[in-house]
DNA sequence: GATAGTGGTTTCCAAAAGGAAACTATAAAG
DNA sequence: CTTTATAGTTTCCTTTTGGAAACCACTATC
């Protein structure tokens, strides 16, 4: 027998749980994900990011840009408006989530189809 | 000028949006996705599960994997051994997971060969 | 009868995450 | 001179997360 110990040791499955533990490294937290998704529909400023990202606190916000910016994922720009501005927006490298993000909105559209079906049944 | 607010309300952004935000609900929190990515290598018992997800204890990987058994994305199996042992499996609906743990781990390998290349320049 | 291995649960505690509200500073509009 | 809007920061507090260790039940081994 072929264990399953062995299975998970060969190949590149450990290096492969490594690179997804990479990839929460960056991405981990309860909103990182999420502005990335919302800026993945281009460039927002501070507050427009703060209504799109629903629930977030100002504190929240600034503290995950902050992180997000030290990973070279999201760019910020002061502009030189009456009431000052600051634009965010994904960097080249930041854009190279799109990947995960689609497969996520992919993912999450059709979860909410089954729940309705799930729902629908039920009720018969 | 077509504003920024405009582009994000319309299509299907805030639809999207909200498809990645029932994603995360369902992935949500520190250890979820690192455990669906080693089941999807193969079923594991509990305490090869706790070896193969780094770090994580007793406490956390029995609630994780009790929500991800709620959610039906994992399966439990007792089998009925001398000492007696459980298997967790990924279910049919938690291989539709697979595209997201794809995306991740392509995502991790590509970040990490990044950031050595930032070292290796920054050493010369 | 002690020890070890299985799969957990429970308890107790520390650390981290997160939220609400107040606050700073600037500038425009009324 | 008050209000509104920009972009945050700071403080205080609660909730959540998470870990260590003890514990339970069962079986096999020494």
């Amino acid at each position: 027998m072929e264990t399953i110990k062995k299975s998970i040791t060969s190949d590149g499955c450990r290096e492969k749980l490594r690179a997804v533990h990479d990839t929460l490294d960056v991405l981990g937290g309860k909103w990182k994900i999420e502005i990335i998704s919302a800026l993945s529909f281009g460039k927002l400023r501070f507050m427009e990011l703060q209504r799109e990202v629903q629930g977030i606190g100002a504190k929240m916000l600034s503290k995950e840009l902050r992180e997000l910016e030290l990973n070279e994922l999201v760019s910020r720009q002061v502009c030189n408006t009456k009431p000052i501005t600051v634009e965010y927006e994904l960097s080249e490298y930041g854009k190279t989530l799109g990947n995960i993000i689609d497969e996520m909105i992919d993912w999450g559209m059709k979860h909410r189809e089954r729940i309705k079906e799930q729902c629908a049944e039920s009720a018969k």
